[in-house]
Formats: structure tokens, C-alpha cells, sequence
DNA sequence: AGCCAGGCTCTCG
DNA sequence: CGAGAGCATGGC
């Protein structure tokens, strides 16, 4: 069983502080957005606490921040409440990339109104945008989280996939504290994984699989294999192909990259269980569809495909949690 | 108890 | 090359 081992040295971060306002594009739903940092248990690398603050770790050449978002003003006039506690002065600089970052989380490059637009004319997604307006898709700003997270998701429930991969964040992720002692991990990085032995992983319950699968992107990452911080410049084509070499890397796992570390706004992720279940229950009578079948079913969204896949995941979800609850 | 979880690899015909 | 087994374990 896991226990954890060499714990880095969690740096102190409340000597340097800033704080701003930032306005947000709207509409946006905060809550709605970062709700999925707390639905399928804690994430470590993304804290969503109590009051609904977003609450993580970054690593600058600068030095290591603690960031902390709030949102306010509502659904008309959304805006979020930064604080950045740092090692060293968070900088106009550092500020900038931190607010690029929120806004990037928070589906800010989604433009929802020509894909509500279009929804009207979709009796499904007509009432999902009524209903959720100003969800925006919850993105990832670093590339290695986002395919190490779909990696540790693959096929197993997404709860023990939080558990799991908050084991692996708390002994490999770099560490801030704050003045109260609280300590928070930025998501490990691919130097932070390089040398680490499977055994390490496997102790956290990571299959053999995807322990050589995030190793081996760890490794291959390093090697300059797999340019991380250049995908964004590729097309879909010549990214699956460079992700899909990987070991433990097939289509789901590119797609869900494409949706939400690129924010591609036709990403489609058609074999994703979630997405073919919400297709199949709202479009075909709870029949479920083949991947293939999905795929194809989502040309009609055009180029909101990423906007469709995720109101129709966040309006499933809810349909569940509601039905459930009737049951008792 | 047994079957399903935001898949992917490996083996076999 | 397509079909099918195996993975690893928590939750219902």
C-alpha cells in the first residue's frame, strides 16, 4: 500500500503578495466551471475549498506562487478575485501570466454566442444553454497534467482516478506553504517524474500500464520526443500521431488533450463513456451508440463540437444526480 | 456478488 | 487486421 517518501521541502510563499480584479468574459458561471475540481473527489493539484475558492501551485523561473481564485459579480458581469503569494514579488510580469492562466481555466477563448446561436436551433442543446448558461469548459493550461490526468482516468471511475493521481501529486509535485501552514503541490512535472522507479507508482495503485505510460511521457517529454509546450501549433492530425507513438496514449486520451489543454473548438471526444452516454440518452432513447456512431453524430455540431460535447456531459451529469436523488 | 468505471495493450486467429 | 482477454480496484 502507499506510503508516502521523500516529500520535497514545501517553500513558504506569504513574504510576497499581490491582489487584482479581473473581469471575465461573459457570461461565465464560476461556480459551474471549476465544480468538476470537487466532483469526483479533491484533486490535489486544483483545490476547490469550502467557499468555492480555486486554490494552486505554479512554478516560475521567478520562483513558486500560490494562486487563489474567487469568483464574483454573478452571471451578468462576471469577474474573479486574484491573490498571488509568492517567494519572490509577483511582478507585472508574473501577474499577466497568472491572469492569461485564470481566464484560460475558465473557457475565456470559448465564444459562446455563436454556439448558443446555433443551439437554437437543436431542441436538446436549446434547453442545456438555457439551462447552463455562461458554462464554459474547464481547461488545463499545462499540457503534462492534462495528459498524465487522462492517462490516470483511463477506464477506471474517476474518483479513484483523483485518488490516485493526488498520491502521485503530493510525492512529486513542487510544494508551496502558507503562513498557516497549509500546504499546496503544483502538478508535477515532467523532470519532477523522469527518474522515478515504476515500483514508486505502482505503490499508489497505478496499473503496470499506466505507470509505464506516464513514465515513459515523462521520459519522452525530456527527450524532446514529445515537445509538450509546441503541440499547441500542430494540427489535430500531427498531434495524435506524435501522442498515439506513446505508450498508453490512444485516441480518447488525444481527444480529451485537444478538448482541454487546446480548447480546440471542434474537439470531439467521441469515445469518451460520458459523451457517448449523453449522445445515446438524449439523441437515440438511451440507446447506446458505438464510438464510430458518435463520431459521426457529432459533425452536426460543426464547430462547436467541443461547447456541444461539454454542455451535453454537464446536462447528463445533472440529470443523473437529480434521478438519483428522486430514487430515495 | 458481480458488474461497471471518462481505455489501452497484447495476443490470437 | 478484428475480436477478445487482461488490467487494478473502488463503488454500487
Amino acid at each position: 500500500m502507499h506510503r508516502p517518501k521523500n516529500k520535497a521541502a514545501a517553500v513558504p510563499v506569504a513574504r510576497h503578495r499581490a491582489a487584482f480584479r479581473m473581469l471575465l468574459a461573459g457570461p461565465t458561471d464560476f461556480d459551474r466551471c471549476v465544480h468538476r475540481y470537487r466532483a469526483f473527489g479533491t484533486d490535489e493539484a486544483n483545490r476547490l475549498d469550502e467557499a468555492g475558492v480555486l486554490q494552486f501551485a505554479r512554478v516560475f523561473p521567478e520562483g513558486r506562487f500560490l494562486v487563489r481564485v474567487a469568483g464574483t459579480g454573478g452571471l451578468a458581469a462576471p469577474a474573479a478575485r486574484v491573490t498571488i503569494l509568492g517567494t519572490s514579488e509577483p511582478g507585472p510580469a508574473i501577474r499577466r501570466r497568472v491572469r492569461d492562466e485564470v481566464r484560460w481555466r475558465l473557457g475565456g477563448a470559448f465564444d459562446l454566442r455563436p454556439f448558443y446561436r446555433r443551439a437554437r436551433r437543436d431542441p436538446v442543446l436549446a434547453q442545456l444553454v438555457r439551462r447552463f448558461r455562461g458554462y464554459r469548459p474547464p481547461l488545463v493550461t499545462d499540457p503534462f497534467e492534462s495528459l498524465v490526468t487522462s492517462i490516470s482516468a483511463q477506464q477506471i471511475n474517476l474518483a479513484f482516478a483523483a485518488t490516485t493521481r493526488s498520491r502521485l501529486v503530493r510525492a512529486y509535485g513542487p510544494a508551496v506553504q502558507t503562513p498557516q501552514g497549509e500546504r499546496f503541490h503544483a502538478f508535477p512535472r515532467p523532470e519532477d517524474l523522469a527518474r522515478v522507479r515504476e515500483p514508486r507508482l505502482r505503490a499508489m495503485q497505478f496499473s503496470g500500464t499506466k505507470t509505464r505510460a506516464i513514465l515513459g511521457l515523462a521520459r519522452a517529454a525530456g527527450r524532446g520526443e514529445v515537445p509538450l509546450d509546441d503541440l499547441s501549433g500542430w494540427d489535430d492530425a500531427r498531434i495524435q500521431e506524435c501522442l498515439t507513438a506513446q505508450f498508453g496514449i490512444g485516441r480518447w486520451t488525444v481527444d480529451w488533450f485537444l478538448s482541454r489543454a487546446l480548447g480546440r473548438p471542434d474537439a470531439w471526444p467521441a469515445g469518451d463513456l460520458g459523451v457517448r452516454k449523453a449522445v445515446s440518452w438524449y439523441y437515440f432513447k438511451r440507446n447506446d451508440q458505438s464510438e464510430d456512431r458518435v463520431r459521426e453524430f457529432g459533425e452536426r455540431f460543426g464547430e462547436h463540437r467541443n461547447l456541444a460535447a461539454h454542455y451535453l456531459l454537464v446536462g447528463w451529469a445533472t440529470e443523473r444526480r437529480e434521478a438519483r436523488a428522486a430514487m430515495k
